[in-house]
RNA sequence: GGAGGGGUACCCAAGUGGCCAACGGGGGCAGACUGUAAAUCUGCUGGCUUGACGCCUUCGGUGGUUCGAAUCCACCCCCCUCCA
């Protein structure tokens, strides 16, 4: 914190898309010095990934300036199970699955935050003891037409589909959590924004003073189109094994690997310039490169680089991978798709017959054709079904 | 409470007595190409059966009519719109 506050704001801002309002934040910081900033997460979905990491990273940030994060874990909106999306109620949790997922959680959090200069709050603190009066006290301060002007209520209003009152609690409970901890600072995805909105709103009704917004940009996911999620399983897990994260990011798009290396790898403009020029020379080393990086920062700089030569082995050098799962089968041999259905290698006997008749299933580069071909056992055998899945199979001892 | 519209596979959506395991699109998988990128082309996309034939399960739920139902009837559940 021996920082200038010029030289803090300019580490503030790096990545961020709102910083609202600025001024409030410089005479925030004048004034206090060390400001609380607030995180809610959703225990309901346990994994992270990268778009979290995003936004874990810009707390890390603030940590290492000396405010005091508060993580708050939604333990009550999840009791009561949020119904966003369509028709799909949401399972409600009890509190014994938060507790599980809340562990696995931090276990994820800290590998990016430092667990020693974190505060871990459950909502369910204060929002259960909201009475009813409370809580019509609470509505009072907004009205449906300021909610309305939330993007996803508008549309939803727009296209009939259903929004129920509760929905609309969630907002006003979530910008009580500023109120309960005092926010200094709220932090999130862009998609946040309305609600940190309110948060200021609810916080000055209740007198306290009104929380600074920050937001950081929502990453995309491997698709390269919609916000990385679990949801739409476009994403990079930060627990994922070292290969799988490897070859996770070699498939994302081009178009996306700048905005990978500034978000993720906060590559700073001067940098950027210079892989964007190495991405028209080489846009695969580069993505490697990316990927390589990514990986170290979850796991090490060994792993990285192993997952880097495994890549290359089965992908570039068309190669098998070194770890496969192994089959057993006598030495008399098994028919080709028994070997497929028993390893678990392929879902049903179906599915092994249409990858069989597309030719996707090869022992070296020879195509087997027929599912009843039996397979006998012999040293080395690796059968390859599609472009990823690999299968040893060896022979059962007597 | 009244009137009308609707609930179909992972998602969107056609189908209104047999030709329907169900058009089309999206997504996914596989093949060609390749940098596990993009773009493009092709095939597949409920399960079981050697191909075909066939069989089983599926069209909100439960019963019924019929040789035969996603399609018709009854009751029920859920969603949307308008009126009260």
């Amino acid at each position: 914190m021996s920082l200038g506050i010029e030289e803090e704001l300019r580490v503030i801002k790096f990545n961020t898309v709102d910083l609202l309002p600025e001024e409030e934040l410089l005479e925030k910081l004048r004034r206090k010095g060390s400001l609380i900033i607030k995180y809610g997460a959703d225990p309901s979905r346990p994994d992270l990934h990268l778009g979290h990491y995003v936004c874990l990273k810009k707390l890390k940030d603030l940590q290492d300036l000396g405010h005091h994060v508060i993580f708050i874990v939604g333990d009550f909106t999840a009791m009561i199970g949020d119904p966003s999306g369509r028709s799909k109620t949401r399972p409600r949790l009890t509190p014994e699955e938060v507790k599980q997922n809340s562990k696995t959680y931090f276990d994820q959090v800290f590998k990016v935050l430092d667990a020693t200069k974190t505060e871990i709050r459950y909502n369910s603190e204060w929002l259960s003891k909201l009475t009813p009066y409370d809580v019509i006290e609470l509505s009072a301060t907004y009205t449906i037409s300021r909610m309305l002007e939330r993007d996803d209520f508008k549309e939803r209003f727009k296209r009939n589909i259903p929004i129920s009152i509760h929905e609309f609690l969630y907002p006003l409970f979530q910008a009580y959590d500023s109120v309960a901890i005092k926010a200094d600072i709220e932090v999130g995805g862009t998609d946040q924004k309305f609600n940190f909105q309110v948060g200021r709103e609810v916080q000055k009704t209740y007198g306290i003073e009104p929380q600074v917004i920050l937001t950081v940009p929502l990453l995309e996911g491997t698709d390269g189109k919609l916000k990385m999620s679990k949801s739409y399983d476009n994403y990079i897990g930060i627990t994922e094994a070292p290969h799988m994260m490897f070859g996770k990011v070699m498939s994302i798009p081009d178009e996306l690997v700048l905005k990978y290396y500034r978000l993720v790898l906060y590559y700073d403009d001067v940098t950027i310039k210079e892989i964007e020029r190495k991405m028209k020379e080489n846009p695969r080393e580069c993505k490697a490169d990316l990927a390589e990086k990514i990986v170290e920062i979850f796991w090490d700089k060994s792993a990285a680089k192993r997952a880097r030569e495994e890549f290359d082995r089965v992908f570039k050098f068309r190669d098998i991978p070194e770890a496969i799962p192994e089959f057993r089968i006598p030495k008399e041999g098994m028919a080709l798709i028994d070997i497929l259905v028993n390893s678990g290698i392929v879902q049903s006997r179906s599915e092994a017959r249409r990858l069989i008749a597309q030719r996707a299933v090869k022992v070296g580069d020879q195509v087997l054709e027929k599912e009843f071909e039996k397979i006998a056992p012999e040293d080395n055998m690796v059968i390859k079904v599609g472009k990823r899945k690999f299968l040893k199979v060896i022979q059962q001892s007597e």
